[in-house]
DNA sequence: CGCGTTTTTTACCATTTGGTAAATACACGA
DNA sequence: TCGTGTATTTACCAAATGGTAAAAAACGCG
C-alpha cells in the first residue's frame, strides 16, 4: 500500500503530512477563490503549493476531494457568527455584533467569503445540502428569535429574513466585489464600512425609530 | 476569404448572422454566468445553442471574444438605472427608484448579474478598465450630487460611495446568491424585498429621521 | 547503520479543450 | 436555374487537464 495511506481514517497523521495537507488547502483556496472549481486546474494548485501535481494527488484522490473539504471546513466559519447570536443579549447589540462580525469576516477572510459566493453562483452543486441540513434551521431559529424581538417592541418591526439577508449582502460585498472597490473606492473603506453599516441598522432597527 | 467574414467590419449582417450570433450570445451567457470565463467551455455553449463548435468560431474569433461582447454589451445595462438618477429629482425619491430599478434588474436579468459578479469575483480581468473609464466617474458624478442632497438638509447624512454599495449589494444578492435563497427563503422572494429595502433606505435617509 | 515506511519524482495516459483547414451544403439574387 | 458568396460540417491538431504506475529518494526508528 505505497499509494494513498488516506484510506485508512485511524492513522496519526505525521508532521510532513500535516504541513503539506495545509499547504495544499491553502493554494488550493487561492485558486478555488477566484477561477471556482471549474476554472481552476490542478496544475495550478500545485504551483502555488510548491508542490508537483502527483504529490498533491497524494494527499487528496482528486481535485473534488480538495474543494469539498475547503467547503466543509468553510461551512463552521461561515456559520460561527450567527451561532453566537445570544437570544438573551440586548436585542439591538446583538444584531450589530452580528453585523460586526461579518464585516470582520469579510475584511480578515475575503478568500473563504469568494470561494463561498463562488459556489452559490454555480448554483451551489457540493454545498445545496450544508445549505439545507446546517444554515437553514440555524436561520429559521435566529429569525424566530429576531420576530420574537419585534413583536415585544424591542426592535423596529421588519421583515427577519430579509433583514438576514441584507447583512450578508452588504458585509459580504466587500470581500467578493473588492475588484470593483478598489477601482472605485477612496479612503480606509472596512472603517468607513463599518459606521456606515452601523448607522444602516441602527436607523432601521432602533425602536424609537418608528415613532414619526 | 470563405472564412472570417468579421474581419470587414463594414457589411451589413445577413439575418442567419444576426440570429445566430444572438443564440450563441444567449448560450455563452448561461453559462459564463455559472461557471465564469474559465470554467466555461466552447463545446457547452455550442451544445446549448444548437450549433457546432467550428461554427460558433465561424461568428466568433475565440472563446474570449464571445466573452467581452456579452460584457461590452453589459456594461451599458449596468450603468443605465445610475445615469437615469435625476440631480433635479425629488432626492429621497430618486434614490428610492434607484434601489427599485436594480431590484428588477435583479429579477429580470440574473444572468447578467451573474455574469458581472463572476467577472468581479475573478478580480476584474477583463471589465477593469470599463469600471475605471465609464463606472468611476459616474459614480463620482452621482455621490456628489448626493453629497450636494445631504448638505442642503434634503437627505439625512451618511456616507454616499457606501451607501452605493448597499444599494448595489443588497438588490444584486437576489440574483447572484438566487441558489442559497431557493433554499432557505419562503414565500414571493421580490415583492417582499421590494417593501424590505424600500422600508432600509427610507429609514436611513429620510431627512427628519435624525432629529432623535 | 540498516531497513521498512513514507514521500516525491519521473514518465506516462486518456480525455478534454480551444482552435484550424478544407471540403461540403445552402441561400439567394441575376 | 445557375453561380457565387455564405454557412456548416468533417476531420483534424497541439496543448492542457485530471489522473496513474512505478521507481527513486527521504525519513525515522530500532
Amino acid at each position: 500500500m505505497a499509494t494513498t495511506p488516506l484510506v485508512t481514517p485511524e492513522k496519526k497523521p505525521s508532521r510532513i503530512q500535516l504541513r503539506n495537507r495545509r499547504r495544499i488547502l491553502d493554494a488550493a483556496l487561492n485558486v478555488f477563490s477566484q477561477h471556482g472549481f471549474r476554472g481552476a486546474t490542478l496544475d495550478q494548485i500545485a504551483n502555488e503549493a510548491g508542490l508537483s501535481k502527483p504529490n498533491i494527488l497524494y494527499y487528496f484522490a482528486a481535485k473534488e476531494e480538495i474543494h469539498v473539504t475547503l467547503l466543509n471546513q468553510l461551512m463552521e466559519t461561515w456559520l460561527d457568527p450567527l451561532i453566537e447570536m445570544d437570544c438573551n443579549g440586548d436585542p439591538l447589540t446583538e444584531i450589530l455584533n452580528y453585523v460586526q462580525r461579518k464585516l470582520d469576516m469579510a475584511r480578515e477572510l475575503p478568500r473563504e467569503s469568494r470561494l463561498f459566493a463562488n459556489e452559490i453562483l454555480q448554483g451551489a452543486p457540493r454545498m445545496a445540502p450544508h445549505l439545507k441540513s446546517d444554515l437553514l434551521p440555524l436561520v429559521d431559529e435566529k429569525c424566530t428569535v429576531i420576530q420574537g424581538w419585534m413583536d415585544q417592541g424591542k426592535l423596529a418591526p421588519t421583515d427577519p429574513r430579509h433583514l438576514m439577508y441584507s447583512i450578508w449582502s452588504t458585509t459580504q460585498h466587500y470581500a467578493d466585489f473588492e475588484a470593483q472597490l478598489n477601482i472605485i473606492s477612496t479612503g480606509d473603506t472596512y472603517n468607513e464600512a463599518q459606521s456606515y453599516l452601523r448607522h444602516l441598522f441602527t436607523n432601521l432597527l432602533r425602536p424609537t425609530s418608528t415613532k414619526i
